[in-house]
DNA sequence: AATTATCTCAACCGCACTCGA
DNA sequence: CTCGAGTGCGGTTGAGATAAT
């Protein structure tokens, strides 16, 4: 049997739309919302199948879409983003506001596949050429932590997806609504009024960076350390929203690495599995005023990441919380915020990201751009 | 100026998934 | 449980634009 294709239909207009089609679609999507896209070409007075309809809207209609050329920094989270996700463009496009998921696979395809591969770079793998065949010389700490990144970007995403279809319950039950508030109160003093989409496991490890300079500690736990497989912290880079993995001692690292520079640093304390450490509690409770932190012993969140991740079972001491990092910055009237040099570090992570693609032992720049 | 090669990107195709009957 | 409608997504195509000869 087998369907019928939706363009089948006779007197179905294919290929480019005119201004007319496009006043006619849009005139209607204003006026009643698509609704249901295989019956609004016949409401709209188009002689398009709903499938044309809908690319057409969402792809070049659409109020929201910023059109033009990529920024430099629109090349830089594509890249890193796909060397986290792979051809997952919908995923991809989550992260780059206005920028649909067909325009940036074609970006891809035209502009930034061509620039890796004549770099010598595998645009699938990332990795050089010369360790595409499979010799495992390749296999470094960084490669093996980006894998690692993988895993957590993944996990994410599965959350957000299990958040989206978890939100549509909390609209018809305030209890929950209610719960949702309580528990995200403390973060608003802190927190941007409004995030931008969240690169978190990559801002993360950007920051690793930060940290490494002044403590040698870094966020990630590196491929044969011991702390890959057990990781005793879950910790949010400031201003994302999403967590990475800290030993005890790293929060340690961390806290000494903001007594001492000029960097906001503090780590917010929001789910913990079991006991934390009395000392290393003490501490966080001095960094962080006692409102913007929160203690609850609720794990169920970690062992849902833990399974998506493919742990058997989670591991002791985890905790749910937010690191706070920034450029401590005076505005003349004491107050001192942790907006911090956020362009610094993303060139910081950039170069980082770049450095493993091209060259894994090197720690210079990239010539990419 | 004419022809050919290459590039770009909007649009299409078909598979996979969800959801309701 | 099955089936079909509706939709989302990634891969691919091809017309038009641009560059090279």
């Amino acid at each position: 049997m087998g369907r019928s294709r939706c363009c089948e239909k006779e007197g179905l207009k294919k290929g480019p739309w005119t201004p007319e089609d496009d006043q006619k679609l849009l005139a209607y999507i204003e006026e009643h919302g698509h609704g249901s896209w295989r019956a609004l070409p016949a409401r709209a007075g188009l002689q398009r199948c709903g499938k044309s309809c809908r690319l057409r809207w969402t792809n070049y209609l659409r109020p929201d879409i910023k059109r033009g050329k990529f920024s430099l920094q629109e090349e830089k989270t594509i890249i890193q983003l796909h060397a986290l996700l792979g051809n997952r463009w919908s995923a991809i496009a989550t992260h780059l506001p206005k920028r649909t998921d067909n325009e940036i696979k074609n970006y891809w395809n035209t502009h930034l596949k061509k620039r890796l591969t004549k770099m010598g770079i595998d645009p699938m793998t990332h990795k050089p050429k010369t360790d595409a065949l499979g010799t495992g010389i390749g296999d470094s700490k960084d490669a093996a932590n980006l894998r690692h990144m993988a895993q957590w970007e993944n996990a994410r995403l599965e959350a957000e997806a299990r958040l989206v279809r978890e939100s549509k319950l909390l609209v018809s039950n305030p209890s929950i609504q209610q719960q949702v508030m309580i528990s995200s109160a403390p973060a608003q003093n802190i927190t941007q009024s409004a995030l931008p989409p969240c690169l978190d496991v990559l801002k993360a490890w950007q920051l690793q960076g930060l940290w490494s300079k002044s403590t040698g500690a870094g966020i990630f736990p590196v491929a044969g350390d011991h702390d890959l497989e057990s990781p005793t912290f879950m910790v949010n880079a400031f201003p994302i929203q999403s967590t990475v993995a800290l030993t005890e001692n790293q929060v340690a690292a961390a806290l000494d690495f903001a007594a001492n520079s000029s960097v906001t640093c503090g780590v917010r304390i929001i789910k913990e599995a079991c006991q934390m450490p009395e000392e290393l509690k003490e501490r966080l409770d001095n960094t962080m005023s006692s409102q913007e932190m929160t203690y609850t012993t609720e794990s169920a969140w970690f062992a849902d990441s833990f399974r998506a991740m493919g742990e058997n079972t989670p591991p002791l001491n985890i905790v749910e919380a937010e690191l706070i990092v920034g450029q401590r910055q005076d505005y003349g009237n004491g107050d001192k915020t942790c907006s911090g040099n956020i362009e610094e570090n993303n060139n910081h992570y950039w170069n980082s990201i770049l450095n493993l693609v091209n060259n894994p032992s090197s720690s210079t720049g990239s010539p990419l751009f």
